[in-house]
DNA sequence: CATAGTGTATTAATACATTGATACAGTTTC
DNA sequence: GAAACTGTATCAATGTATTAATACACTATG
């Protein structure tokens, strides 16, 4: 249960970063389904060895960008896939993203060709990842 | 000529990734070429009014990614499309971009249905820009 | 070989980001 | 209503990033 997210304070990203993107992951992945409720502030924070304001950041960043929901007093919880923005502000977001990719790509010299078969392999491992990846119910 | 960079100093992200990003979406674009002498870091940073520090390091930046050749004392080119690094390395770089891609989607509620067509879209546009994008010689 | 053009190195000012200590405030449970 | 749990707010310490001023070093050119 607590063995899910690392730390590594040497790591030259925040760990507030680290851990946010880590439960993105596993939300993601299906690890953390919506209604599971999250791991305290403090339980976490003496798991990682971080002070608690470290954790609270990042759930609640993770709350402005709707992945999580927090009750004060009861707990912070994976939210329901529940859109925040609106469709338009999504795709926009995501096409943004998909057009840095691309220059990233052709700025690593990789042919168009290789990117199309490794998309296409990446989001087969995705997929795959995904409908197996949830937890058992 | 001059007309390629625009640095909005309030934007937040800072000034020399700014710079850093037009630069490797013109080259990716076709709009400079190798070997094409880039301005000088005074005359860029007069036009941008920046000091000439923040142009020289976006040009450090880009020569350490490959994208550029400075020398001394004679001006900065764009490089030969001669990776820097092994292609292992180049694949694995783009394999954790798409990953994150991937996690990024997710995250924002898009569909994999929605992802594939936009992805479609946005190759597609980035293909014709390459092609016709390149400038005439 | 002087001059005017290149990029570079050093240093400092400043702001911002990150993290932690600590005290506060809301819920649940007994 | 007290105790034990939640998340939150405030403040300070610290480090790092960003940008600029300025002086340096190399190269081409007349």
């Amino acid at each position: 249960m607590k063995s899910w997210f690392y730390l590594d304070s040497h790591n030259g990203t925040p760990m507030y970063l680290q851990l946010k993107e880590q439960v993105k992951t596993a939300i993601a992945g299906g690890a953390l389904c919506p209604g599971d409720k999250m791991p305290s502030v403090r339980e976490l924070a003496s798991t990682l060895a971080v002070n608690p304001n470290t954790v609270a950041r990042a759930y609640n960043d993770l709350e402005r960008e709707g992945l999580l929901l927090t009750e004060r007093g009861r707990g912070t919880f994976v939210a329901n896939r529940n859109p925040l923005l609106q469709e338009k502000e999504r795709l926009m977001k995501l096409k943004t993203s998909i057009d840095k990719l691309l220059v990233e790509a052709y700025s690593l010299k990789v042919s168009s060709e290789q990117l199309a078969l490794i998309w296409k392999e990446r989001l087969q491992a995705w997929k795959e990842r995904f409908e197996k990846g949830g937890k058992q119910r």
